[in-house]
DNA sequence: TGATGTGAAGCGGTTCACAGCC
DNA sequence: GGCTGTGAACCGCTTCACATCA
């Protein structure tokens, strides 16, 4: 986010920020943005603040955006294939390598520029193309075995659409991103909004014990 | 989430759960689980444990998902497509009622069972149709645009899959998934990984004062 | 002077542990 | 005996406040 911050700061030709300015500019905490950078080293300058650049430069090798990596998506439905196109875009960052899928009527097909392969294949599908990613995007009775199958291909970071909990070793990185509860909790904000506004759960209640 | 684990045991054909098997079976501790429902209200017993028909019709109601919710897609790109299926399909929840573009190319087609309207018109489609839920799809540069419109509207729950920060007033609730930086903390994870494994920051650093 | 880096305090959410109840 | 509901302890993250330094 940060990162993101910073682009659009050099977009419009700043060369120094400080965390007051920058804190101001987009609705943060400037204690917060100190803390959160200088966990990763001692970026500024006191009295002056942070060199756009320099700080863009460093963030970026953190997180790793200094290279591209290939991702794998595994199921090409309308998610899937969703998902491809506005990774593709994106930014130069990551890279849609292949589509995975189970139906034979989808495999071989090509979507955007991205073919799409038999999943038993993608093992070595994505050990020919360095795939490190892997993106599950199937029904949530398969993902459990779709996330089993890309860790033993060697896959260690997964990024799941299925709502569904799922369980991976402890050294892989697993990110669930469930569009089902989000909306749900949107209800929810409705529902509670409508009785008594304020969260509102028990008013009165309780034979307390003293 | 509790509700989705309380379907699939009502699938399996149980009766009551007690929020320790409950803990066991979805991996999560029976302490949060007995504080986050007694939050709404007494619905265990003692010596027993939770009924589980009872406690997800209690579950349902509070999160406002006993009654049909109508939903607004704003961008009728491939993000916004793909959500209308998905959110389509689904429970019955959810019912996407209308589809919004700018794009006269786009107004007036029909996806899936949906129209595309025209942004213009949002606001009296949305009355007409009931609609109380928006999702914004657009690109990031359009989304506070779009989100003031939705909010001029009377819309009270907004959606954002712009990978933007928006500001909006207070008694709209506005949920952000930003699928860009999900993505980006993956590479975060591989980059950490590669070097020390640890989150590794500042191992030798700082001359310390005393 | 002005802004960083960081101990210390604060705060909200999680977990423990147990009294109370079936 | 078994399980809930909940005060108390705990823990990690956020914010404050200030010593430190260009």
């Amino acid at each position: 986010m940060y990162l993101r911050c910073l682009n659009t700061l050099s977009a419009g030709g700043l060369r120094t920020v400080s965390s007051g300015s920058l804190a101001k500019r987009f609705h943060l905490n400037s204690a917060q943005i100190r803390k959160d950078l200088a966990y990763f080293g001692e970026f500024g300058v006191r009295g002056v603040g942070y060199d756009v650049h320099a700080l863009r430069d460093h963030l970026t090798k953190i997180l790793g955006l200094d290279r591209k990596h290939n991702v794998g998506i595994i199921g090409s439905g309308r998610l899937g294939t969703a998902l491809a196109h506005y990774y593709g875009f994106d930014g130069a960052n990551f890279e849609i390598g292949a589509l995975f899928d189970s139906d034979p009527n989808k495999i071989g097909k090509t979507i955007g520029d991205v073919k799409v392969f038999d999943i038993k294949d993608f093992s070595s599908i994505a050990k020919r193309d360095n795939i490190e990613v892997a993106v599950i995007a199937v029904p949530a009775a398969d993902a459990q075995n779709v996330l089993d199958l890309v860790v033993d291909a060697g896959i260690r970071a997964v990024m799941n659409f299925a709502p569904v909990p799922l369980k991976v070793i402890d050294d892989v990185k697993l990110k669930t991103v469930d569009l089902t509860t989000s909306l749900e909790s949107l209800a929810y904000y409705l529902a509670s909004d409508a009785n008594g506004k304020n969260p509102k759960p028990n008013s009165t209640r309780h034979r307390k014990r003293i």
